[in-house]
RNA sequence: GCGGCCGUAGUCUAGCCUGGACAGGAUGCCGGCCCUCCAAGCCGGAGACCCGGGUUCAAAUCCCGGCGGCCGCACCA
């Protein structure tokens, strides 16, 4: 049986949300890389501007836009080189696999520097001592194999050597842009900047179309604050919010999958969430996901990180995951308190200071970073996965109205009588009102509901006889599939109040 | 990247084991008829064997390699 997953994969590619890049023309182009047909480009558009309208404007983000191309050097301060490229050996016998390094180090107790040894030098150790798989003891490997994860680049008609990356998140732009832009904006902490963007990261095995792709895109919040005083303003913001509970998965509570509801004052309180800048964004975060994406309650959670499977920058990381039936649980935000770690690592290798004076001008201090960064593409399907419904009589998307690429297609019930040129009439209306409108006369009527609901229009204005004598159109709700009749002139209006306010079809009578 | 399964029009699929004629069907799409409020019907049209090599008189079918998909492992900084 084809579960959801499947169903939105097919209906994406079909009507044109998304689909793998390049394989109608060339069989074989590699995976990871998804074009956006119009459908989904615009329903990422709608989130990004959702996004910007409550998250950047309301929060005083300063969004930038720094280049996908990097020097090596930037992340060889963040840490991402070495991490980036693990040398990898396998058991021939039960096909286990380890870090070269971490192998030696744990095997032979040693914990010398293996960095600048070459695969002969460290395969030479390892045959030397006798090195067994720690899994099943065997002493058959295969040879050191290289995994490069990051997209190097020589920059420069005469570059050999790779000097430059495509970046692999957007915080490094960020980081190393934070103090220009802090002059030029005049700021004072916490500085908060942004960036929506792409990046790039070379994943051995991409899978599960838009959920893990070696290029896609991100909305990164980076909070710069004062380590000494991270409340500053956040004690004031996070007031009204005190009650709200924010639900975790906490590390102790890993074995039994039980989630916990949290107010942001007992995380302050037993210190779970750090202080109140931190907590203030878990709480604005899951907010959003809930109130204005439209993600259910039951289906998110903030999930601990251990020890390993944080990234190397961070000293507290929570994901926030949303759940569905076929896909588990699934992160869609990383939100990292990556302290100092990129600020001084930068200042260690480029020999820059880049602190800032603090607030009372007194001292000199390098800003921690508070990080939530978005998987945009990852919401984008979920958004299209929970919204999927259907029963024996049709396919819908149940998105939210405003999320809808498309917002109300119009159709004359006939192409005579007029009924045609009217319809086109309203269509251009409604364009020039500002909507995402859509028109269509082919085939019937029904045909033309369905092809709507398909790709969930919230809303299908159509013109029949009576509109030629009273001038009046019937609105037909994708959801409930029912009709009311409204007056062309209101039609603008009643939209609005439908699509944008969430407002019952009914009450716009 | 390893192991298992798999790859046929936009989508879903028959054919493959047992090689043989223009690769069959459904749906969708385009045009027309009909003139209509929830995928009705009729006529017409465009559209596919993942790529490369091999075996053979002959390959969608058998063999090898590559690429891609799903699941598991690993990875997910």
């Amino acid at each position: 049986m084809r579960g959801t997953y499947d169903k939105i994969v097919e209906l994406a590619t079909r009507r044109g949300f998304f689909w793998p890049s390049s394989r109608d023309v060339y069989a074989g182009a590699p995976a990871g890389f998804y074009v956006y047909g119009p459908l989904g480009l615009r329903m990422k558009e709608k989130i990004v501007s959702l996004w910007r309208r409550e998250i950047v404007l309301p929060e005083g983000v300063h969004e930038i836009e720094t280049p996908n191309i990097l020097p090596l050097k930037v992340f060889e301060a963040s840490g991402h080189l070495e991490h980036f490229f693990d040398k990898l050996i396998e058991c021939k016998r039960c096909h286990s696999r380890f870090r070269v390094d971490k192998l030696i180090e744990e095997t032979l107790g040693i914990e010398e520097n293996l960095e600048g040894l070459s695969d002969e030098e460290l395969m030479k150790i390892i045959v030397d001592n006798g090195i067994k798989c720690p899994k099943c003891g065997s002493k058959e490997w295969t040879g050191i194999k290289k995994f490069n994860l990051m997209f190097t680049l020589s920059v420069g008609a005469e570059a050999e050597e790779p000097n430059a990356a495509l970046r692999p998140e957007t915080t490094q732009g960020s980081v190393v842009e934070f103090r220009k832009s802090y002059m030029t904006m005049r700021g004072k902490l916490p500085f908060i900047l942004g960036q929506v963007g792409r990046v790039f990261r070379n994943e051995i095995s991409p899978r599960r179309a838009l959920i893990r792709m070696r290029e896609f895109q991100q909305l990164e919040i980076h909070v710069f604050f004062d380590p000494d005083n991270p409340d500053e303003m956040y004690r004031e913001k996070l007031e009204p919010y005190m009650d709200y509970k924010i639900r975790f998965l906490r590390r102790e509570d890993r074995e039994t999958g039980r989630i916990v509801e949290m107010t942001a004052r007992e995380g302050l309180e037993t210190g779970y969430t750090i202080n109140h800048l931190i907590t203030y964004w878990l709480v604005l975060y899951q907010k959003f996901f809930n109130e204005v994406l439209g993600f259910p309650l039951e289906r998110l959670r903030y999930r601990e990180l251990i020890e390993g499977e944080k990234a190397h920058y961070a000293l507290a990381h929570w994901d926030l995951e949303v759940y569905t039936e076929d896909l588990g649980w699934v992160e869609l935000v990383n939100n990292a308190y990556r302290t100092d770690y990129d600020l001084s690592g930068h200042m260690k290798v480029s020999g820059n200071d880049l602190r800032v004076t603090s607030p009372d001008g007194k001292r000199k201090l390098l800003p921690h970073l508070y990080e939530p960064s978005i998987g945009l593409d990852r919401v984008l399907f979920h958004e299209l996965m929970l919204a999927y419904r259907e029963d024996e009589e049709r396919v819908w998307l149940q998105l939210p109205r405003y999320l809808a690429p498309i917002e109300v297609a119009v159709f004359p019930l006939m192409k005579k009588d007029g009924m045609r040129e009217k319809a086109k009439e309203i269509y251009r209306m409604l364009i020039s009102e500002g909507f995402v409108a859509f028109y269509d006369e082919s085939g019937t009527i029904g045909r033309r509901y369905r092809r709507m609901d398909e790709v969930g229009t919230p809303a299908c204005v159509t013109v029949d006889h009576q509109t030629m004598e009273d001038e009046t159109v019937t609105l037909r709700d994708r959801d409930t599939m029912e009709q009311v009749r409204v007056g062309i002139e209101e039609l603008p209006a009643k939209l609005r109040s439908f699509i944008y306010e969430g407002k019952d079809i009914k009450d716009l009578l």
